[in-house]
DNA sequence: TTGCAAATAT
DNA sequence: TATATTTGCA
């Protein structure tokens, strides 16, 4: 969090640029690899017919360093609690100028009219993979919420327990995807995300109760235990107490909390962490965020997020 | 609106 | 390759 405070509190307007931008919990300088070093001898290269790096001067690495350090102050310069689509959109387009520019700078006349995106992904190193793929055609329009294709959920040890307790407490009668979306009350969840979920729970239980075993992509499942009131067939989950009258089993109301994390390190390859925020209460409009955040429910599990995943060709 | 299977996307 | 999402149909 120290870092994260740093970071927040970073201003090169009036700041020593010089400075460093965070120290606690980092390795010293020293014990860092220099970025101007080239990472493959050059015998080694030829020996193994790598072509060899382009050498980098201070210079490189200064102008690299800049860059990330202007775009992870506009991620963080965001108001990470008001952050919606609309300042996302002004974040691609801003972007998309800057590549643009860069684009026209390295002309090259085979590349006309081929998809930008495409092209992106070719010429960048890598680093940029992953916040460029938030710069898609998912969140250009925000006209209309509904258009908007959500980044896919990853549903979560902890998202799926928020589930199987709500399909618990409703019972295998009432758990509708509607309803359970209802009830999980978990923000940009949507009712095709549980449908799905659900669809593929039922499978997953109707395997178990034909001694079937789980199968090998039943991790998720199997991490969570099938609650009893949904093992039997038309059942509610409404226990029965001796007096005849309904008890209902408490469910946990969702009070989450924000966990901000900053998100360094990121390397292409791999998912970026797009939480949507969790809100309590009923749910309003879904937030996308830059930076990960992670959810946690009441009891300090992480929950579920999304993420878009950077596109690889294949 | 729901459930399901298959196709598709990531 | 795994798995989430979409689609089409009943």
């Amino acid at each position: 969090m120290d870092e994260e405070l740093k970071l927040t509190e970073y201003d090169s307007s009036g700041g020593n640029e010089d400075r460093v931008l965070w120290e606690v919990g980092l390795p010293a300088p020293d014990d860092l690899t220099p970025l101007t070093l080239q990472l493959i001898p050059a015998e080694l290269a030829s020996a193994f017919r790598i072509s060899p790096e382009s050498s980098k001067t201070m210079n490189d690495v200064n102008r690299a360093s800049l860059n990330t350090f202007s775009s992870l102050q506009r991620w963080h310069s965001q108001d990470m609690a008001s952050m919606n689509n609309s300042n996302l959109k002004l974040f691609c387009e801003e972007r998309t100028r800057e590549e643009t520019v860069t684009e026209k700078d390295e002309t090259d006349l085979a590349r006309e009219g081929s998809d930008p995106r495409k092209l992106r992904r070719v010429e960048s190193g890598g680093t940029e993979e992953a916040d460029s793929s938030l710069c898609n055609e998912n969140y250009a329009d925000d006209s209309s919420a509904k258009t908007l294709k959500r980044p896919r959920l990853v549903w979560t040890p902890q998202l799926h327990k928020r589930f199987i307790e709500v399909v618990a407490h409703l019972g295998i009668k009432n758990a509708v995807p509607k309803t359970i979306m209802q009830l999980m009350n978990v923000e940009g969840l949507t009712r095709e995300n549980v449908a799905s979920h659900l669809q593929k729970y039922r499978l997953y239980t109707k395997r178990m109760q034909s001694n079937e075993g789980p199968s090998s992509s039943d991790h998720l499942f199997t991490s969570t235990p099938v609650p009893p009131s949904l093992r039997e067939s038309g059942e509610s989950g409404h226990l029965r107490n001796t007096n005849g009258h309904m008890a209902t089993p408490t469910l946990m109301p969702y009070q989450p909390q924000m966990v901000p994390m900053p998100m360094m390190g990121m390397t292409n390859g791999g998912h970026v962490g797009i939480p949507v925020g969790y809100g309590v209460g009923p749910p309003v409009g879904f937030h996308y965020q830059y930076n990960m955040v992670q959810q946690r429910d009441w009891s300090g599990n992480n929950f579920g997020y999304y993420h878009p995943v950077a596109s690889n060709d294949k």
